[in-house]
DNA sequence: CACTTGACCTGTCCGC
DNA sequence: TGCGGACAGGTCAAGT
């Protein structure tokens, strides 16, 4: 699913095209989808005003101005696509969309505001939801209240960085990578590119890293999903922005999907194996298997 | 504590 | 053309 960089593009997207709309009506089909008390929905979402969309981590917050939000997570296959009315088909270019008319069968969620203009949750494997809550209560979350700090802030530095990863020093350095608690954000695309740019060995002991690997693990991990930002994520399958548009960070990656191509860097032929019980794409030269002790 | 497996779901692809 | 199994960007919970 969507890691930091596709959910962070989907932002972008949604504060140009539906901040200070007014919603006039939800509709849903699957419950664990939109768990919401229909007395929520009527009193603090039916007519509230769109005041702004954040981020943190890989959770999207719609802000209403009934001091409610919409919390949001795509998981592996979620979509929010906006349409203007009578709009059919993805904006500028249908041919580079990956959504047709909407709603589809994947479509779990429709928001309609009052200008006719709808945004459409799409989720094939229903692992998503959308969920209502007052804003003032979203930072005690459980969630919210684990997280690590955002990569991209201007204030997260390598020795946080080090700091954060030594909490779990006898892991493998993909796992702790992928855990939210350490790191917001990172997800199995930006794991794999981000240890082939720091030339780590992703079962390798977070202690058995020396610091000036663990310096280019961050400016590498950094400079993935800015390149990615830029580039509108990556779309393998299902992803896409707030546009219907799918994003190309994918034809700039070393290593992630290109298993049986060669190393950009040493032209090794990259493989993929399963470390942390995910699909992992390594270039067995430049990211040598750690001494196993 | 840390790692693995199973759940949650649907769809696609690959081998027989 | 069909069927079974593995696999897919993410988290949780439970088991070892």
């Amino acid at each position: 699913m969507p890691e930091l960089p596709e959910v962070e593009t989907v932002r972008i997207g949604l504060s140009q095209l539906i901040v200070d709309k007014q919603i006039a009506a939800v509709n849903y089909d699957w419950p664990k989808s939109f768990p919401n008390a229909a007395k929520d929905v009527q009193n603090y979402l039916i007519g509230a005003q769109i005041t702004g969309v954040r981020r943190r981590a890989k959770v999207l917050l719609i802000d209403l101005s009934t001091a409610y939000s919409l919390v949001i997570h795509l998981k592996m296959t979620g979509q929010l696509v906006y349409r203007g009315a009578g709009q059919r088909f993805g904006a500028g270019h249908p041919n580079d969309s990956l959504v047709g008319e909407l709603p589809d069968k994947s479509t779990r969620v429709t928001f309609t505001f009052k200008d006719g203009t709808k945004l459409f949750f799409n989720d094939q494997r229903k692992f998503g939801w959308v969920r209502l809550m007052p804003t003032l209560e979203i930072e005690q979350l459980d969630f919210f209240q684990k997280v690590g700090p955002e990569p991209l802030a201007g204030d997260f530095t390598a020795g946080q960085f080090r700091q954060r990863l030594m909490r779990r020093p006898r892991s493998g350095i993909k796992a702790v990578l992928l855990d939210q608690t350490v790191v917001a954000g990172v997800g199995n695309i930006y794991a794999d590119e981000s240890l082939w740019g720091a030339k780590i060995h992703p079962e390798t002991k977070v202690a058995d890293i020396p610091p000036r690997q663990v310096m280019k693990l961050y400016e590498a991990l950094r400079a993935v999903l800015a390149l990615s930002i830029e580039k509108g994520g990556s779309t393998d399958r299902n992803y896409v922005d707030a546009g219907g548009r799918r994003g190309s960070y994918l034809t700039f990656a070393n290593v992630f999907r290109r298993e049986g191509k060669l190393c950009p860097r040493c032209g090794t032929v990259i493989i993929k194996t399963r470390v942390a019980g995910r699909g992992t794409h390594i270039c067995p030269h430049c990211q040598m298997t750690p001494k196993m002790l």
